[in-house]
DNA sequence: ACCGATGATGAAGGAATTATGAAGATGTCG
DNA sequence: CGACATCTTCATAATTCCTTCATCATCGGT
C-alpha cells in the first residue's frame, strides 16, 4: 500500500486530506511542521509527500530543497495564492505537481493518483539502462549486476549511467566530467579516475580485470559492448 | 548551450516551463502564437521546440507541418487531450515526444533531456568512415573489416582514419605524423613505419601482402581505392 | 641482374598514461 | 560541534604503447 505524508500546519486541512486519501486506499501520516516532515521522510520513506508551501518557520520550499538532496520522493505542493505561487514553484526545482488552495479534496486525490500513475507507468524510454548483466534504474538511482544490487554514490551512478547508456562509445574524461558535474565546474580530469576506481570496486567481480568499465588508453573510458 | 523555444498561448504555462528549463541549463525563448513561433524558428534556429498542440488560430499541428518543410528540429508536443489519435497524428507529423497537460515541469525537463540524448547519441555525419570493406567508427574508436571488428590504439586509429578518409591519396610520413601527433611534436619519420606495421598486423588478412594500407615507395603510404 | 636506397620487422628501452591507496577538503547528519 | 560520507587531490607503483634501433627484405634505376 502506498504511504503518503501530508504536511500542513493547519490540522483541519491535514485531516481533510487524510480522510480523502485514506478513503482512496492510501496509508496516510500527517505532520504539522517542516522539521517533523523531514524527520519522518528520512526515517520512514513515504511514497509521496503532500506539502503545504506556506508552512511557518521552515517553509515548503526549504523542505523540498532539503529532501531533494537525498531522495527523489514525489512531492505535491499545496499553494495558497494563485498569482505568485506558480512563479515560486517554477523557480524551485523538485515539486512534481501542485494544487492551489482552497482545493477540492477530490482534486487532490486525482493529482496523487496521477503522480503514482506516472511513476508506476512503464519506465520512460531511457530511464532504465540495461547493458548486459548491468541494470541501472535512473528513477530509483539503483544499480545492479545480475540479481545483485549495489550501492553507488550519486556521482558514481551518473558516471556509470553515462557510460552504460552507450556501450562501446568512448568518453573522454572531459565529457564524463560534464556529464556528472555540469559544464560549469572545473575540476581536475583525474578525479574521474578515482570515481572509475570506486565504481569498479563495487561493480566488477574482479576489479583488476574489469569486464564492464574499460580503459581506452590515451582517450578515456567506455562501457563494454 | 542548447536553445529551446517554448510555444504556448498561456504565459503562465510558458513561464513555468521557462524557469525549469533555464534551471536545467538551457537557453529559453518563449512565443505566444504559432506565427511568432514560425518566425522565430526560421530566423534563430532553436535546438528544440516545445509546442502546445492547442494554440489558437494556427494550431500546433499546423506549426509542425510548416516547420517540417524546412527543418528537422526536434519537437516536443504539449497536449491537453490524452486522445490516442492526437498522439498518432503528432508522431506522424514529426513530433519527437509527447507531454500531456497538466504536466509536471520535472517531467518536461526529463523529456527534453531524453530527446537531446537521443540526438547526441546518433552518429554525426563524418563520424563513420567507410572505405570498401573497412569501416571506422570514431565515436567508438573502433575499426572493422567486414563483420570482423578490430581494436586499435588511439595512434593507430588516427593513422588509419587519416589514410582511409581519402582513399588513393598518398600521404607523406611528415603529413601522417602531423595527423596523429599534432605539429608540435618532433619525431622520427620512421615511427610511422612501426605504426603501419602494427595496423597491418591487425587489419590485413595477409600483412605481407597488404590490401588496404599500401606503400608508395619513396613517398609514403595510401589507402587502397 | 646488380647495387644503393627505401621499407619491413622484431625486440628493447623509455616516455606517457593509468591504477591505487591515502590524505585533505567539503558538506551533511545527529 | 563531532562523526561520517563523499569528492578531490596527490604521490607512487604498474601498465600500456610509442619510439628507436639493428637487421633483413624489397624496390628501382642502370
Amino acid at each position: 500500500m502506498k504511504h503518503i505524508l501530508v504536511v500542513d500546519d493547519e490540522p483541519r486541512i491535514a485531516e481533510i486530506a487524510r480522510d480523502y486519501l485514506e478513503r482512496a486506499g492510501f496509508k496516510v501520516t500527517t505532520a504539522g511542521s517542516g522539521a517533523d516532515a523531514l524527520a519522518f521522510a528520512r526515517s520512514r520513506r513515504p511514497d509521496l509527500i503532500v506539502l503545504d508551501l506556506g508552512l511557518p518557520h521552515v517553509d515548503g520550499l526549504d523542505v523540498t530543497r532539503t529532501l531533494r538532496r537525498q531522495s527523489s520522493v514525489p512531492i505535491i505542493m499545496l499553494t495558497a495564492r494563485v498569482d505568485e505561487s506558480d512563479k515560486l514553484i517554477g523557480l524551485e526545482l523538485g515539486a512534481d505537481d501542485y494544487v492551489t488552495k482552497p482545493f477540492s479534496p477530490k482534486e487532490l486525490v486525482a493529482r496523487v493518483r496521477a503522480v503514482f500513475r506516472r511513476i508506476d507507468a512503464a519506465p520512460e524510454r531511457g530511464d532504465i539502462i540495461r547493458a548486459g548483466e548491468v541494470t541501472l534504474d535512473k528513477r530509483r538511482m539503483q544499480a545492479s549486476v545480475g540479481a545483485q544490487s549495489i550501492d553507488l554514490t550519486s556521482t558514481e551512478f551518473e558516471l556509470l549511467a553515462t557510460l552504460a547508456s552507450q556501450p562501446g562509445r568512448v568518453f573522454t574524461r572531459a565529457q564524463l566530467l560534464d556529464a556528472i558535474r555540469g559544464v560549469e565546474v572545473e575540476s581536475f580530469d583525474r578525479a574521474i579516475d578515482a570515481h572509475v576506481k570506486n565504481v569498479r570496486r563495487k561493480l566488477e567481480p574482479d576489479p583488476r580485470n574489469p569486464r564492464y568499465v574499460l580503459t581506452v588508453h590515451g582517450v578515456g573510458y567506455k562501457f563494454a559492448d
